[in-house]
DNA sequence: TATTGTTATACTCTATAACTATA
DNA sequence: TATAGTTATAGAGTATAACAATA
């Protein structure tokens, strides 16, 4: 009966709960200023993460969905010229997808969004709290994704 | 620049990501041993948390979706015999939704199957670091909720 | 007529399957 | 013929709108 961890389980619900309602993603939207739908929100930010054009294979990997999903979001993202296929230095034969400048910018706008949603949670927060936070947060999703990655071989 | 946040945020998504998989849901109810989606699975373990029955409307508000939604799912649920529509104590006209027998007990295999997921990746942590854990996650979800609640306004 | 829930409908998100191209 | 990606299709998830019921 370990009460720390139902504790935990149930927090980490809840927070998942509020931020995938729709309505946080029309929030998310607007303060950015943009129209992006969702999964359009996710492919760029990853991209802007990841800091480098990554093939489309490497975004569903990453964003851990089927690669179809991933062709027709980026098709349409070509078109608003949000993002562009540049040749894979690794291998000529290969394309990779790559934020334009004006898309570099829409990324930013919104992950900067979603972190200004935690930064003022975290407010009056001690800077130790945030820093355990921070170590804790990163820990469990390293090891909870291991143990995950475990289960599905 | 705060090299926390960002770290927070993005183990946050990290850990959304990987359990948002469809493929974590599968092994979800394989071992819990229940042929069940998503919502189903959410709306039996929210009842079993809230400990009592549930108003529709209490339901949706919980889950943070729209009612209709789960007025289909719970239909479902009930043909399937998992929860039963018993009178609300408090006015005899409406109905609140109850968890069966079986129903509880299937809420129970779910619930715990996401719970021995965290308790798997947890299990080399220090009794400290699982306590400080479980009190961030559940300040940051209180503090996280709150302040985006205050935005849906 | 205000509240709560339901029915009907449509849109979004994501998966599977079948196909294409390229080496 | 293996690999990566695309096209086509279908299913799951959720929202909106219109309606019904009950007080």
């Amino acid at each position: 009966m370990d009460e720390d961890l139902n504790r935990t389980v149930s927090a980490f619900r809840s927070l998942v709960t509020a931020l995938n309602r729709a309505k946080t993603h029309e929030r998310l939207t607007e303060a950015a200023g943009v129209r992006l739908d969702r999964p359009d929100v996710k492919i760029l930010v990853h991209l802007l993460d990841a800091g480098e054009p990554r093939r489309i294979g490497a975004i569903a990997e990453g964003l851990q969905v089927e690669s179809p999903h991933v062709t027709r979001h980026v098709s349409s993202l070509e078109q608003r010229k949000l993002v562009e296929r540049v040749r894979d230095p690794d291998d000529g034969r290969a394309w990779r997808i790559a934020l334009t400048e004006e898309g570099t910018e829409v990324a930013g706008k919104c992950r900067r969004v979603t972190t200004e949603w935690f930064e003022g949670a975290l407010a009056d927060w001690s800077a130790q709290d945030r820093a355990e936070l921070s170590r804790l947060m990163d820990k469990l999703s390293g090891d909870l994704c291991a143990h995950l990655k475990g289960l599905m071989d």
